[in-house]
DNA sequence: CCATTTATGTTATAGTATTACGCTTGCTAC
DNA sequence: GTAGCAAGCGTAATACTATAACATAAATGG
């Protein structure tokens, strides 16, 4: 499963097929696909890069879906628990999840200049961290796995020399 | 490198210990421990438990080292830079260095019954992540590795049962 | 249809973090 | 020793992130 998001692919199919998937796995567990909640995942696939949680409330109240923090936190939250998308602790913002459908737990590639967001799988790491839990007696629920670099477009730019050029 | 902070220990030597070790790292390097950044190691070392920058701006504050956030988040940024704090991203909190000295990339285990941090090592978790972004292209500059769950004391306890009990 | 649950709208507020500016301190080079 | 400079601190103001609480409305299920 590698690692999308740093290379040209077919965004509209991408995006496409997630709100299909997304609809339908409603659809099985009975959840509901709300013109808010619906309107959020797109936003937020629209680019494979993460988004506050005020960018997103932004767009909403513009479009007249809501004007207040709890509207987009909600949907947000309602998203993130489908596993429709995840939250990016390291930028506290919000990405659209790039495998719709695995129950799966994500490891971010982040980059510091671009801030554009890739999704790679963990199993093998999780494994190892398991390891680590395991001999501490702890039990592990939820697990986060976030790297921050610079991606391949910004490692010859200009911009990529520092954080502040 | 086995987590510490989940089974007990000889706790003042472990803060002693730590200070002596950060107060040499920093005249080895020319860096200027003040009395508001070594008290500020102080209060994180004092628990394996992540304080928020606030909590440590309560501490400060009362003891007359400063009233205002920067204060704070000024004297965090030198013990993370430096190497003797950690910023929890799960938590948008602090947490001392357990292994000070070692240049390491930290995992944390969390406990979200008791709040309490350990620190782990990462080093084969971390293979696999760079694994992924050799492929991807994409050069890694700092890692986040965090696991939320129970520790062993939780585990029993009646507040283990839920998130709301 | 009515009761119940689920979702939304809105106000207010809590919690986290940074910008900006001026003053003081300590170091270095004359 | 002192002038100049960099680093650190004090403070005010503000931006950004998130939640609590309560009222209204829409869907579900008897």
């Amino acid at each position: 499963m590698p690692a999308i998001g740093f290379q040209p692919h077919d965004h509209s199919a991408c995006v496409d097929g997630a709100l299909s998937k997304a609809q339908a796995h409603c659809a099985a567990l009975g959840l509901r696909m709300t013109p808010v909640r619906r309107r959020t995942l797109e936003i937020l696939l629209a680019e494979h890069r993460a988004l506050g949680a005020y960018d997103i409330l932004g767009v909403l109240s513009d479009e007249g879906l809501g004007a207040q923090p709890p509207v987009a936190y909600r949907a947000l939250d309602f998203l993130v628990k489908a596993g429709f998308a995840h939250k990016v602790e390291a930028l506290n913002a919000y990405i659209a999840c790039a495998h719709l459908g695995a129950d799966h737990t994500p490891a971010f590639l982040i980059c510091r200049a671009c801030k554009s967001v890739a999704e790679a799988d963990t199993a093998p790491a999780q494994g190892r961290l398991d390891d680590a839990a395991r001999a501490a007696g702890f039990v592990i629920e939820r697990t986060v796995v976030e790297a921050e670099g610079l991606c391949p477009d910004c490692q010859t730019d200009t911009k990529a020399k520092g954080t502040t050029p």
